[in-house]
DNA sequence: AGATAAGGTAAGGGTAATCCAAAAGT
DNA sequence: TACTTTTGGATTACCCTTACCTTATC
């Protein structure tokens, strides 16, 4: 009998798996499920494209290689002198990435046509005659546009579909209440989940075609399901949600804020934002920090933590005259953190790896308590 | 020769930078 | 009230994952 197996072997393990290993998504859950294999999703952070740019040179280097021959041995398929490794040595240089992720990325990323901006009428043009000719076949596209497979794809699909009876601008409370209708009937009236079974193309069918995919999701996540669940109310940004963004950004401890899964950010008793919302605070409240460009994490981290070192008192209450104040999603969970501080359960607050930041808004709440309004 | 793994292409799902209007602050 | 600053809504180019194949490898 060997010794059971350590953290570092268990790492190693799964480190030549997710390099080696062409797995699919299956399999990868599989792996998850039975031997607690952790794997990284979502974009690439600054340190990992660095950490691949590192590994692209090195191999280059070490095989004398020119710049063409790298970029036939991305690209090229079925060259006879091609390496098997070169995915894998690749892979072994972003832990907890799976091969087939940085294969993807790697090829976006080192793509003969970089992306161009916005696309022009001629384009369009070229595109539609292109799609009636071959059909959706978008590396064939590709070459007679000029542009990415990829973004002819997603120039198709996000506005030369409907593109005529596409509309924008202000939503109206009709077409609000039919998405509001929409979502619910294909999630929670099927017994799926609101927050993540929703399939936007088909939303955007069931619109009429009027709204586009984008258009319902980003109208969805980001205001209509926060007010259906606040009941009705849109909830405004304040200082006290600063508070606690900086306080939720420190506790993760990333090295860059790149490396930041938003999605870990938003708390169940804090959820009416979204994780985009929350990213796109967050880069406000990183641009007040003068001088942010040429600054670490750490050196903006500091002074945000300085800027934000205590809470805010709630809602100004200068003048009574402001119809009824909005209920802020701050105010519910500091009420909820006073809860969780007395009744010190465990399982109350979220499991989402930011549980340093209740202790923190606990404690600071405690010293500020004579601030607050009662 | 047939199974399985690698790799290419398309479909599906999402992020983030930007513009401008509305609300809050003074 | 008029003016300035901050916040929120909308847009859209660009990015990541999964599905479904074809091709290579054993």
């Amino acid at each position: 009998m060997s010794l059971p197996p350590t953290e570092q072997s268990g790492n190693a393990k799964h480190a030549h798996l997710l390099a080696h290993k062409w797995l699919n998504p299956n399999k990868l859950a599989e792996l998850v499920r039975t031997e607690g294999l952790v794997y990284k999703k979502g974009k690439f952070s600054a340190i990992e494209e660095q950490q691949l740019k590192g590994a692209i040179e090195k191999y280059q280097h070490e095989k004398q290689i020119s710049s063409e021959q790298l970029i036939d041995l991305i690209f090229t398929k079925s060259d006879k002198t091609k390496d098997a490794t070169f995915w894998s040595e690749l892979t072994l240089a972003v832990p907890l990435r799976p091969i087939i992720a940085v294969y993807h990325h790697v090829r976006r990323s080192y793509h003969p046509m970089q992306p161009l901006g916005e696309w022009q009428p001629e384009e369009d043009k070229k595109l539609i005659q292109a799609i009636a000719d071959l059909g959706q076949q978008w590396e064939k596209i590709s070459v007679r546009v000029s542009r990415r497979a990829a973004d002819c794809r997603d120039r198709y699909r996000n506005h030369i579909v409907n593109k005529d009876i596409r509309i924008t601008g202000v939503w109206s409370k009709e077409e609000e209440q039919q998405l509001t209708q929409i979502v619910t009937d294909m999630t929670v009236n099927q017994g799926k989940d609101i927050d993540n079974d929703v399939f936007w193309g088909k939303v955007s069918e069931l619109m009429g075609g009027k709204r586009g995919r984008q258009q319902c999701r980003i109208k969805w996540t980001d205001a209509l399901s926060k007010t259906v669940k606040n009941e009705g109310q849109k909830p405004r940004w304040s200082q006290q949600d600063a508070y606690i963004l900086v306080h939720k950004v420190d506790s993760l401890n990333v090295r860059d804020d790149t490396e930041i899964d938003w999605k870990l950010i938003s708390d169940p008793d804090w959820n009416l934002w979204s994780a985009h919302t929350l990213q796109r605070r967050w880069l406000t409240l990183k641009k007040s920090v003068k001088g942010y460009e040429d600054m670490t994490h750490q050196d903006i981290m500091e002074i945000l933590r300085l800027k934000k070192a205590h809470l805010p008192t709630v809602a100004p209450p200068a003048t009574k005259k402001r119809k009824e104040r909005k209920v802020t999603s701050a105010a519910a969970v500091t009420e909820f953190d006073s809860r969780d501080s007395n009744a010190a359960t465990p399982e109350a607050g979220s499991s989402t790896g930011v549980g340093t930041f209740n202790e923190t808004l606990s404690q600071e709440k405690a010293a500020d308590e004579d601030g607050l309004d009662t």
